[in-house]
DNA sequence: CCCGAAGTCCACCGATCGGTTGACCCGAGA
DNA sequence: TCTCGGGTCAACCGATCGGTGGACTTCGGG
């Protein structure tokens, strides 16, 4: 038998927190060896603590769960992280996995499964939500699933905001002509072809 | 001393459910008689249990935790309700407080502030998270806040999914003429000029 | 019984949007 | 070096939207 899986927690709310500690705790295996109230504090607790990995919210004031991510990966090569959300639509799955968590795992899920997680990813392997694994591979089969440029983000951010056009523009710092360019490119990613519906869609994929 | 607070605590997530276990159980003079996974299994078991307050999530699957209040409240005037949310601009405030919600706390608060509400709340006191009462005397001084007609929710609904004002007349039957009327006012209750932060702005408010 | 709220509808007009085509610049990579 | 993706801009046109003002019906409560 290997020694106990040493876990650091990460999650603004207070109940979240208490809960996963709750469910760990219970096994004999895993040991709560801290727990981080945002993502720069959990980057200081992973740094500081080096727990065999990190259990962490996605949306955390001050830095979010994928930056935090990026951060711990950049810093350590032991330190592991399994990622928690609460929506599976969640856009930050792509990027969550890219900043190198080893798994993403819903808050939806059973107790059995958030433990299989941590033991998965402690033992070196790779734990996903069956909807998001489910995700991952229909991502895989549309070549350019979402991929809106950084500007088109820009732009549809502030359609959101109720701006108009040339509103954006002035914004931006560039002509009407410009946003609509980038609007009309993002109508096409996103098989839309109305503002308000591209920015509802973009909101259901967490891209703005 | 008076007797123990027998608590029900209802939420979809099973991390949740542990977080309120773990720090209601905590407490010497509380104890938690049961767990409910949607709304539905939280109205049986509170009308079953008959528990002196049901901490309760507001998104779950089945019944929401609003439906699920006021249907505890008809069947029983014994049992109380603490709603506990994510979103602090959430409408459900409104409508579970209408419901006959004794109390509503953001799922960010501390540990203590859920504790202290548990309390208040089988005290036959109301707890409300500090920034859930500042909405409400700010919902207070503006007579008419949101309150969006049933038809002015159904057309954002649909302008939301990306159709023009000619095709949601189609889809409910009524003139195009119709859909602009509605348009227009929900604008104006809303303070917008434009469809898409109209929706936008339905979204944050759960209106939509 | 009358009033107001909600829902329905119409016409008109200027502003904005969406679609199209074509163009230029720049930086990264083949 | 040349290509390509991202960003910038322009002109044009039909479609749609937003704003205004008015009108009619129904239904529930004062």
């Amino acid at each position: 038998m290997n020694r106990v899986i040493r876990v650091l927690v990460a999650d603004d709310h207070a109940v979240v927190r208490a809960g996963i500690v709750a469910l760990l705790a219970a096994e004999p295996d895993i040991e709560v060896v801290g727990e981080a109230v945002d993502g720069e504090q959990a980057v200081e607790l992973a740094l500081a603590l080096l727990p065999d990995l990190v259990v962490m919210d996605v949306r955390m004031p001050r830095l979010t769960g994928d930056a935090a991510t990026a951060r711990i990966r950049e810093r350590s090569d032991t330190v592991r992280v399994l990622v928690l959300t609460t929506y599976e639509s969640d856009a930050s799955i792509l990027s969550a996995i890219e900043a190198g968590a080893s798994g993403y795992l819903l808050k939806a899920a059973p107790a059995e499964e958030l433990i299989a997680g941590v033991r998965s990813v402690a033992a070196g392997e790779v734990a996903l939500s069956p909807a998001i694994a489910a995700q991952l591979v229909s991502r895989m089969r549309m070549p350019a699933p979402s991929a809106l440029t950084t500007r088109e983000t820009e732009v549809l951010r502030l359609v959101a905001e109720g701006l108009s056009n040339r509103a954006i523009g002035e914004r931006l710092f560039v002509g009407e002509a410009t946003v609509k360019t980038h609007l009309v490119r993002a109508f096409e990613k996103l098989g839309v072809n109305d503002r308000t519906r591209a920015v509802t869609l973009a909101m259901e994929r967490g891209l703005i």
